[in-house]
DNA sequence: TAGCTGCATCGATAGTTGTCAATATCCCGA
DNA sequence: TCGGGATATTGACAACTATCGATGCAGCTA
């Protein structure tokens, strides 16, 4: 999907080839970057969010009364089961996106915008081009 | 992916199932916050960003001479095959993160500022109980 | 107290993903 | 024209994930 590359038309234009550095694969210049161990919590944020259902919990927690919502709200719009929602309710809440309180017999599942506050400034900072 | 996103059509016609406890299920007013498919596409978006190794190539990637780099500067570092540094560099392109430029033999990859400022904004805007 | 209700947890299973080895393709230089 | 190197594609496999049904637990209510 999508690999045509047109591989005769960018090639004409090449001039003579570059005068020294020819090689391509030249030292990592600066530095890093991004740390291994940066990249894996990053991308466990990431991969909270990388499924339609939890995007969708996540929206309609912030469209509630008081940016709030209990399970019983969510289940139905949905259309998954109870067990279901309440799986990637956990995975929202241990990801730092929700908070949960027990009210009764009913839990309310609240957003923290800092959390999308802070990983939105990562997106644009660290990724941006500008380290 | 096993993700069922509800057969329901259109996302937000529920037939506004009869409240019985008048305490909590309260079905959400009736805007339905993040429709299905628009749930998709910035899940799939969110998905190519939730590998680690993903994001450190795009790091790595911003990080460059100009912002660019070829694959043999990025397969070393990561410990990873060429094959699989492909891979995952396809699918960032695939996801409109990164640009692919082939000069000669060596393909240069860049990275699409917007793309990260687009996805900050969403994430901020859509989800942060701004509406 | 007993029963009921809302939610979480526990296996089980189908589908998806990350990785590698092998191979194909493209391009430049001799 | 041929050989070599850089990258992409294919096929296979292990690991992970999303989902469901069944079950357990806690708190309200009669």
């Amino acid at each position: 999907m999508a690999e045509t590359i047109s591989p005769t038309a960018p090639t004409a234009a090449l001039p003579m080839a570059e005068p020294e550095s020819a090689e391509c694969c030249v030292p990592p210049a600066g530095r890093p970057s991004l740390g291994a161990e940066a990249a894996v919590a990053l991308a466990a944020r990431f991969k909270a969010l990388a499924d339609p259902n939890r995007l969708r919990l996540l929206s309609m927690v912030a469209a509630g009364e008081d940016a709030e919502a209990c399970v019983c709200d969510l289940t139905e719009p949905l259309g998954l089961g109870q067990p279901t929602v309440s799986h990637h309710l956990k995975i929202l809440v241990d990801a730092g996106f929700l908070t949960r309180e027990k009210r009764g017999v009913w839990a309310y599942y609240s957003v923290v915008p800092e959390a999308l506050g802070d990983l939105a400034t990562t997106l644009t900072g660290q990724l941006g081009s500008a380290r």
